[in-house]
DNA sequence: CGCCATACCTAACAAGTGTTAGTTATGTGT
DNA sequence: ACACATAACTAACACTTGTTAGGTATGGCG
């Protein structure tokens, strides 16, 4: 049932799917609902941590399989690339999360943060880990470049089409935005 | 009118946001709306529109107004910052566009398409400008990067907070990771 | 003054929303 | 066979939504 609501509000939005729509894909009628869940919001919210504890894991896995010696910019790389898998490929939880976070009523969006907020926790410390390594330069601030990839990378969602190019080409060009930057070196 | 209306979408995002709030905010009555408006999706149309205007004036404004041999960089971080300060200080318009256009229906949507392909299109032709000039690495796809850009750009309005530190100061702190990336440079 | 367009208001409409109470079918364990 | 938990159904509720029809002030112009 979950699954049926995750798919519909990936695909439609928050505003646009009802608890009847919902059941009617679910094959039960509305009422029904309630027999699972105690309201709505609580559906919601399930999809929102569920989402989140997703992309978590992915990433957090494929951070911790890199070999002991690894390089800043494969660790990097392999974690960027697992997000956007997580988000464009495995979960229609993660992606109903991204699609409609910024809609769902204020409360959830209060309940979803401490999930949330471990999620970016992981990054923070992923992206301070390899700044004290001395790989990442010096002068980036991690918060600002945590938001900046997450922002960068969920984005991806609203545009992103398998029939054009795979998850993992995509990873590995925003991966070389992010290590090389766009521009040519110069000779200064 | 169409002033209340987005702010009020920028604020609240399009579900929550009624006629009967429009109005009260504006001083009327709901019905009253329908004197100048011919619908909702009308309005929201508008709004749509003139955003996307909004952000393609303000950063056609900003590389035009750019000396004839200004470096790829400096234009590129002229067009950055044009793009986040119509965003975040001057427009309710294109921050409501950005917030709210994944969730108005899909008619309004599909109008507000040909605003928002020249404004893309605008994008397209600088940054395919400086990879003619050799400033922009070869091996970059030029509409991943647009995309890649205006979607990291467009995230910052989901937790940018001018208490913490101006537009400007952000919009050179993407620009540097843009261009430059963040890794260290390597002695290969 | 009367005429008329502008800008608003009131009141209702049909449709859709989340939610609840009470009821019915379906199997499982004793 | 009986009891019981599980999982569904029906039908209604109170409310909100976009929208419409018809009425009412206001003010400028001849």
């Amino acid at each position: 049932m979950l699954d049926v609501a995750a798919r519909l509000f990936r695909e439609q939005g928050y505003g646009s799917v009802s608890l009847r729509k919902i059941a009617q894909v679910g094959g039960i009628k509305a009422g029904s609902i309630y027999y699972h869940f105690g309201s709505k919001d609580e559906i919601v919210l399930s999809i929102l941590d569920a989402g989140i504890k997703a992309v978590h894991a992915e990433m957090r896995r494929a951070v911790l399989s890199q070999a002991a010696d690894a390089s800043a910019e494969v660790i990097l790389r392999a974690a960027i690339t697992a997000h956007l898998r997580a988000l464009l490929d495995v979960s229609d939880y993660s992606s109903a999360n991204v699609r409609i976070f910024g809609q769902v009523p204020q409360s959830v969006r209060d309940a979803n943060l401490p999930t949330r907020r471990s999620y970016e926790a992981e990054w923070d410390s992923l992206l301070a880990r390899l700044q004290v390594g001395g790989a990442l330069k010096q002068n980036v601030d991690v918060r600002h470049l945590r938001l900046m990839l997450i922002g960068a990378l969920n984005a991806t969602l609203e545009w992103f089409d398998p029939a054009r190019g795979s998850v993992e080409a995509l990873a590995e060009t925003y991966a070389d935005v992010f290590v090389h930057g766009i521009l040519e070196k110069q000779d200064v």
